[in-house]
RNA sequence: GUGGGUGUAGCUCAGUUGGCAGAGCACCGGGUUGUGGCCCCGGUUGUCGAGGGUUCAAGCCCCUUCACUCACCCCA
């Protein structure tokens, strides 16, 4: 027996239904907030992901599944969608009919970490951009969207965490603010914090060691830095979050890991799913686009854990299979034959219709019916047969009453369609 | 990458100081010549994760390894 890949999965029926309720719950929503689906490609140039996440981050530096195709190429399966949608904008030149567009992407993403709960290396994201729009009122409606789809898939039990990161205006004043204070404190921080202190100094504050913690009472918070603009999109945001009934609470210390981030970042989080607690995450990137060698134009967008969602949503939908209508009992040969030749004209003319093949006892095939949970059995034997007719049982009533076997087909369509 | 837990039937799991591998559920058949759910009877199902070692004898003890899982880390 092969094993599959470690941190891989199937998602077999009996899960795969929670998937589906989850795309067209996404897929409908989305549209009426003008989002339009796009389809792009699972690998890109390696390239492509190193500049646009950032060469220092976790992602590219150690999580990426990479490698040299057969002419020597770098490519990367991709760790996100945000890199590529962004790609397909800017080589398409899709702004220059409307530099607004609203895009959506459903897909498999690809990150070598260690599998636990609610995280694996072949994982599922919804994920959405808006290009071209600055406007403040933007981040506080993907937010609204993002809590209306959950409370559809009832999820109810989330709260959205915010903050701003600044801009390359006053950013660095708040980067260098910090990174001066743990200079200062390098011999009280725990080895976890040293090592973050270069790569990540915005983690350090999140440590839980009481030391660090104790060294990082007085810490600056970047809220105290913004700059005006800055300042004002992030009070309008909540402004308007609040105009629309979102709950939020503000997170000094939310960070994202990707380094294209500009002022709103935000995480929709749940108590759900033990240590992985983001379903959604996302921000503003107002200068990606032009980094990667399009126009100068914002944008802000956002990713959601779909195997998360799903897991989550199993908790409450028991049981979501399709039903057959019809499930054709048959005893005999001749009985049989007529079966097969029904059961496939119903389900093509669209009526779910079942049968068994094996040729087993009625008993059996009750019982067969019964498991699949058919709402009704049509049962068809030589006594029935010689008078021109079929039984048809209401599973649930238990009621059988005669129907012809001429045009059989046409009289369940006319019933059940 | 680091740590903890767990690997026995399709599933959930028992398995005593080392002594013939088990139960429940599921599945198949019967009780009812041709009628599902409840009940009763019978039956099928095993690389005890893998490899090595100790022993007359290993599911159990020792070593190695793999997988799953939870957490750290990071994130969706």
């Amino acid at each position: 027996m092969i094993q599959l890949i470690r941190g891989f999965k199937d998602i077999l029926p009996g899960e795969v239904e929670f998937w589906q309720f989850i795309e067209k719950q996404t897929a409908s929503l989305f549209e009426n907030f003008g989002f339009k689906d796009i389809r792009i490609p699972v690998m890109e140039r390696t390239e492509l992901f190193s500049r646009s996440i950032g060469e220092a981050t976790d992602i590219v530096e150690k999580e990426m599944y990479t490698f040299a195709d057969r002419k020597g190429d770098l490519i990367t399966l991709r760790p996100e969608a945000t890199a590529s949608i962004v790609r397909a904008y800017i080589q398409h030149r899709l702004y220059a009919a409307d530099p607004v567009q609203k895009l959506y992407t459903i897909g498999p993403m690809f990150r070598r970490e260690r599998p636990q709960k609610g995280r694996y290396r072949q994982f599922y994201q919804i994920d959405a951009e808006v290009f071209g729009v600055s406007s403040p009122l933007m981040d506080a409606q993907i937010m609204f969207l993002l809590m209306t789809l959950f409370a559809r898939l009832s999820v109810t039990d989330c709260t959205a965490k915010i903050n701003s990161l600044g801009c390359p205006n006053c950013r660095p004043a708040f980067t260098a603010g910090l990174s001066r204070l743990l200079t200062e404190k390098a011999d009280a921080l725990c080895e976890d914090c040293s090592r973050r202190s270069a790569r990540n100094p915005l983690r350090v504050l999140d440590c839980k060691v009481p030391a660090c913690k104790a060294a990082m009472a007085d810490a600056p918070s970047i809220l105290d830095y913004l700059c005006p603009d800055c300042r004002g999109h992030f009070d309008s945001v909540m402004r308007h979050l609040a105009l629309l009934g979102v709950p939020f609470e503000l997170d000094k210390r939310l960070v994202r890991g990707l380094d294209y981030y500009t002022r709103t970042a935000f995480e929709i989080q749940t108590t759900l799913l033990g240590a992985q607690s983001a379903i959604a995450g996302g921000g503003r990137y107002d200068g990606l686009v032009k980094a990667l060698g399009g126009p100068d134009i914002p944008a802000i967008g956002f990713a959601i854990g779909v195997d998360r969602l799903a897991e989550i949503a199993a908790q409450h939908h028991p049981d979501l299979s399709a039903k057959p209508k019809i499930f054709i009992a048959a005893l005999g040969d001749a009985s049989l034959t007529l079966a097969f030749e029904w059961v496939s004209k119903l389900a093509a003319a669209g009526i779910h219709a079942e049968m068994d093949m094996a040729g087993r006892s009625l008993k059996s095939q009750m019982k067969q019916a019964d498991r699949l949970g058919a709402k009704h059995v049509l049962i068809s034997g030589d006594a029935e047969l010689e008078k021109g007719q079929v039984l048809l049982r209401d599973m649930a009533t238990k009621d059988q009453v005669p129907v012809p076997v001429k045009d059989l087909v046409t009289e369940m369509q006319r019933r059940f369609a």
